[in-house]
Formats: C-alpha cells, sequence, structure tokens
DNA sequence: GAACGTTGGTTGAAATCTAAATTATTCCTG
DNA sequence: CAGGAATAATTTAGATTTCAACCAACGTTC
C-alpha cells in the first residue's frame, strides 16, 4: 500500500481545532438542555424538525431522515418522548405499515420554553465568538461536506 | 422573560448546516473506524494521544482532558482498550492514586493502521471538498469556541 | 393469486455512556 | 501530626445507543 497523502501541520491544526472544539461544544450544549429541560440533544432535534414540519407531523422514515438518527434509534427516541407526552404516534390509512409521528401542544410548548434557551447558549458559545465571515465560510464548508455524503451512497 | 435574540436567517442556516454536517461527517468517520479496525471513536482518540505523549504515556486525568472524555468514561474504555492489549495501566509510584496508561506496542501498530484509512477519510470528505481558506475560518472559529467554553469554566 | 423481494417500523440484547457513590491517597491547616 | 478538604481513579447502577433479528404490509411478476 503506498504512502497515505498525510495533512501538513496547518490542516491538521484547523481539523483538529474542529474536533475538538465541535466536540466540546455538543458537549456544553446538551448539558444545557438536560439540566434546564429535561431534553437529550437527540430529543430536542426530533422535536424542532416536528414542529418545523407541515401540521407538525412526519412519516418516523422521513424524521429519521431529518434529524440524522437511525430508525431504530428514533424508534426508542420516540417511545421515551411519548411516555412524556411530548409526541404522539398515529398508524397512517393510506400505507399501514407507515406510522405518523405528531407533536403535542405540550410537546410545542416544552420546545418553546427549551429553544429561548438554547439559543442563548448558541449566541454565547458560537456565534457571538466567531467572525461573522467565518461563520459564513463554516456554512459553506459544511453544507459541501454534507452533500459529499449524501452523494458518497 | 424578554424576547430572546433569535438568530437571524443567515445566522440560522449557517448553524444548521455545521451542526447537521457534523454530525454526519462524525458518523460516516466512526462508522469507518468500527467497521475497518475495530475501534470506536472515543478509542480511537485515546491511541491517538497517547501515541502523541512523551514516551507514549500519560496520567489518566492528562489523558481525559486531552480526549476531551470524563475520567468515568476513560475509565471504562481504558478497561476495554487493556482487555484488547492496546494499552497497558501502570500505577504510578510518586504519587499512589495516579495511575499512567502507556500505549503497547501492538496499540501503536493497530493505530498506525488505522491512522492510513483515518486521514484518507478526513481527506474525502472533509479537507478535499472545502476551500483552503474556509478550512482557516474553521480553525479560527473553533480554536474561540473552544476558548470561550474553557473560561467559562 | 402465490411467491419473491423490498420497505417501514419495532423490538430485545449487548455494548456503551453518564452520573453518583466509593476507595484510596495526598494536601493543607491549625 | 491529627483531621478535614481535595484529588485520582474506579465502580456501580441506570439510561441510551447500536446491531441484528423480526414482523407486517406493499408491489411486482409470473
Amino acid at each position: 500500500m503506498s504512502e497515505p497523502r498525510w495533512l501538513d501541520a496547518g490542516q491538521q491544526r484547523d481539523w483538529r481545532a474542529f474536533i475538538d472544539g465541535s466536540l466540546r461544544l455538543h458537549d456544553i450544549m446538551d448539558r444545557e438542555l438536560k439540566a434546564k429541560h429535561g431534553l437529550s440533544g437527540s430529543e430536542y432535534e426530533i422535536l424542532v424538525r416536528l414542529s418545523e414540519a407541515p401540521g407538525r407531523c412526519l412519516r418516523m422514515a422521513e424524521l429519521a431522515e431529518h434529524a440524522s438518527q437511525s430508525r431504530s434509534r428514533l424508534s426508542h427516541t420516540c417511545t421515551r418522548l411519548e411516555a412524556k407526552g411530548l409526541v404522539r404516534r398515529e398508524s397512517c390509512s393510506s400505507d399501514k405499515r407507515g406510522v405518523f409521528a405528531h407533536l403535542t401542544d405540550e410537546g410545542f410548548a416544552v420546545l418553546e420554553r427549551a429553544a429561548r434557551d438554547h439559543v442563548e447558549t448558541v449566541r454565547n458559545f458560537f456565534i457571538d465568538v466567531i467572525d461573522p465571515d467565518d461563520l459564513k465560510a463554516i456554512g459553506r464548508a459544511f453544507r459541501a461536506v454534507a452533500e459529499r455524503i449524501a452523494q458518497s451512497r
């Protein structure tokens, strides 16, 4: 096997900064969400996606795709969310295999409160410490990454 | 409570792109590492940090810090790595509470192989799809984020 | 309309992660 | 130097995640 194309010092440094910084950022936000609103990161993500969907309702498979979760994981998490009364599942009449996940009113209310704190944290640890042009660069970059990943399947 | 300072459309878009892209990127790399080398992301991280330490050996607490993991998690993961023969633990003679984690020769060999594939994946899904200036911006941004998080404790 | 392969979703067990309690040692202060 | 606070690491118990197996419904083909 040929010698791999190692990263140069600068690339290495920036790549590491991203890995480390994003890990810690994720970490701190999940902790905050859990402490103040009793929601895990993935639960929050699910509520957000549902809240944005028409009728606040999505098929499980679509929801899994939007929230970047495996179907299995989504099933488990939805079971929990349903137990908390934040989500309700309902089987689809046209395709009897299908299931719709609905955001309940209580779910929406919880999400609304959580989102207020969340945006504050996002600003505090991310938006406000980053140069606006650098933020745009981040957006560009990760859209490219997501696209590359999508096309790889 | 006053109205939160919501993100504007552009910030929202870029923030989302980051969250989504980085999640999927992490995901794909962990999967790759697991499939080809039987290592989880956090195991790999530990091996990397050890390999870079003088004598390929670190105190558990330092290792936890370098690898951004809780001590508890590190303990568990090290137990597993030790069972696989990739790491060896040895108690410290000067401070008997302390424990050194050593990277074994086999651990180093496994890491070497894994790193070759890993760098290829990093290029493929990250470095090569990003404009070099945007990569620098990412480095700057996440160094700032990490610093902000560090100073918040 | 029976057989086949596919899709949508759930389930259960094993692996992993988190948080709190535990153990052992060292540091500090009077 | 006794005693309490702090530190290093592990352990335990509980929650979450993953992985593979599963079931049911759909669509196609012959």
